[in-house]
DNA sequence: GCATATATGATAGTAATACTATTATATTTG
DNA sequence: CAAATATAATAGTATTACTATCATATATGC
């Protein structure tokens, strides 16, 4: 078992044992992205993704209590992740303004491997959260996950960006607003692209989402460029 | 059995039987959307439904496939009353500006009952589509879907305001995707400022989310005001 | 090295879901 | 009044989303 360099922290009570702590627990994670990705979550079930990775619907369930507790987890990896790598990308740089556009470059962009973390592909996951995440709040159970804190990971990325809009225009009434705005838009614009084109407008060989996100914030806090 | 003095019309592959040609039709859209606005998408089934509106799970199969077709039977309703109210705000007003500033605030503002439609509680309705439609296109079947037509009344409502940007503004590159930002955001924005309000900034007494959408559409065209 | 704890696997069972099928009865229409 | 149609009543099926039990393999502490 090769336990990753550095582990992206999720909240314990999403699991009922820690899947990153064991073989199998792992392979749950790896496996469920992967099936997850192809067959959507919906059709996905614990008894699937047992066959998938050789091991059994019941073993499955001792990691977690249903595939929604399973979904929560894939996005609070997600966006732990995103915040890590944010961390990464705003080290150093100074400017709020360059900050800021650092910051809705990396929320809105493509993503790539990131050879840290062999049980996760990357690639997958944002396809998996782009495609899924939004149910795993758009359901009854979300008041309850959230007084568990199970959405902390989400609402602490967006305050991090939100407190860049704040240190830039300290008078903006909607910093919050405008970044979730943005990180739901820039999925919802992928998979649009994908499967209703008529809802989005891809221009060839331009990173359009990001243009229009990027110039979308800039304008919208009266700034240049 | 009274229908209604103007119909809404609805792509009938979306439907087995058109709901708004009986009596009992008319009883599934009224539970459906009540019932469904309650106890939410997922633990909604036709089974509850005929027993809230004293029919059967076999009649109800008559009219809608699946739970999923009702949905998009639903949310395609919603647009098409949305466009059919667009045409009325925009009636007679010229000036292009003013005809994107009322459509914004349309697409945005909190729903209003419509006397117009007994079958159909509106501000449910509206409930139902801010919580529940994204999982209308979120699924394995949005291809066969959206080649069957079935997002035709949303993607027309995208085309009809996108068409007002071009007016305003023949170059922008990106007209559709501003206009489902703004009604996608709109709507999570109202979701997560009774669920998830980190994610938000509501403040009392003022419409935030219309506020907020109409200067970042006017802003992102350059326009004042 | 052995006892013990722990993790996983194998198997079974249950209520509910998402349908389909059949037959009966009521209502409308020609 | 007969025939067509709509709805109701009932039954049945494969799958889902779990829970429970017991056996076995593996790791750990002493």
């Amino acid at each position: 078992m090769t336990l990753p360099s550095v582990a992206i922290q999720v909240n314990p009570s999403i699991y009922l044992k820690d899947p990153q702590s064991s073989d199998l627990g792992l392979k749950i994670i790896k496996g469920g992205i992967d099936l997850m990705e192809t067959i959507g979550f919906e059709a996905f079930t614990f008894k699937k993704l047992g066959q998938e990775i050789v091991s059994t619907e019941a073993s499955i369930y001792r990691y977690f209590e249903s595939k929604h507790k399973l979904l929560l987890y894939l996005s609070s990896w997600y966006w732990a992740w995103m915040e890590y790598r944010l961390m990464f990308a705003l080290a150093n740089v100074d400017c709020a303004q360059e900050r800021l556009k650092r910051s809705i470059r990396l929320i809105s962009q493509e993503v790539k491997e990131d050879g840290n973390f062999q049980h996760v592909n990357e690639v997958n996951l944002h396809k998996v959260v782009v495609s899924e995440s939004s149910k795993a709040y758009y359901n009854k159970e979300v008041d309850e996950d959230n007084e568990a804190g199970l959405y902390g990971a989400y609402k602490q990325l967006v305050s991090c960006v939100s407190d860049i809009i704040l240190e830039i225009d300290p008078n903006y009434k909607y910093p919050h607003m405008l970044v979730s705005t943005v990180i739901e838009g820039a999925h919802n614009q992928k998979y649009f692209s994908e499967h209703l084109p008529r809802l989005t407008d891809i221009l060839e060989g331009e990173d359009a989402i990001t243009e229009f996100y990027l110039s979308m914030v800039l304008k919208a806090l009266d700034l240049k460029e």
